[in-house]
DNA sequence: TGCCACTGGATTGTGTCAATAGACAAAAGA
DNA sequence: TCTTTTGTCTATTGACACAATCCAGTGGCA
């Protein structure tokens, strides 16, 4: 399935946070956008849609930033994506409505909601804290493999 | 989760087949593109997709048409949108790589490869034959819906 | 006051998708 | 063999969404 960039950087940008959530400290976009490789200008798009969807915290002016509203934990991938990637479960359009409403409540009723079930479901059991774990996972296998 | 108009035509084109598939006969393009009320032109290429991925056979000339490959009970939906909708399962891109390998790589084992196998395995799960059930059952509820 | 950082809108380029069109190939029947 | 029917293939168009950038504005801190 294809997510969509701001979906991307979204979730890369709200586990960078998550790694830094024990300081307390409210983060920059530039140091965000400086440490993933990611232009600012982009990423600040991203994160005024964390925002409104209550993923962050913000505050303006200098030491200014943004902070994540909740811990780790209790923030899920679907919660990121559903607030940066609007399309994700849009309502699917209608097809063959007309001549032949039964195929296409049908193809509503045994795939369309039963994708997007299985979708949420799966995001919904995945939150910032197992990707921060995950990566670290990561991390110490590639040192591993430089160092050999 | 969004599935794009060849897809959805593609499925609905298979549900209608799998209607048919007891008379044996070959269905024409026309006689599809009426019945569901979509462009003749447009179906054209999906048949040509469904074609190609081995869901229908085709004869040319007259009294040509096509014919659903096997039975509807061995056709999943899988099989369907796999060979008409290419996006399905695309490599997803790359996103911080160079910087943040580690995050890549977490995104990309815990969720993007856990939202293709949900997607997949859902999929794989619905056939041709599930959907004409559901639709008859469609059928007969609107009927009762428009008498009553 | 002056800088810093978030806020929001406007814009532009690019690419993909939906849809149409038309030329061509093969099979059946008169 | 000629005509009709139906599938096959490629090119083209228009619309739209997405990625990315820019900039003018606002609020807070020192």
């Amino acid at each position: 399935m294809r997510i969509s960039a701001k979906g991307r950087y979204g979730l890369a940008a709200a586990i960078s946070m998550a790694e830094n959530y024990n300081s307390g400290e409210y983060i920059t976009v530039i140091s965000i956008s400086e440490r993933l490789g990611i232009s600012k200008i982009y990423l600040e798009q991203v994160f005024s849609l964390l925002k409104r969807g209550g993923i962050v915290t913000s505050i303006k002016g200098a030491q200014g930033g943004y902070q994540l509203a909740r811990h780790p934990r209790q923030i899920t991938v679907l919660d990121v994506l559903s607030a940066v990637e609007l399309s994700l479960f849009e309502q699917a359009e209608e097809t063959v409505k007309s001549k032949a409403p039964e195929i296409e409540s049908a193809m509503r009723v045994s795939v369309f909601d039963e994708i997007d079930g299985a979708v949420k479901s799966t995001l919904e059991n995945i939150t910032l804290s197992d990707l921060v774990n995950e990566a670290e996972k990561h991390k110490t296998n590639q040192s591993f493999m430089f160092f050999i």
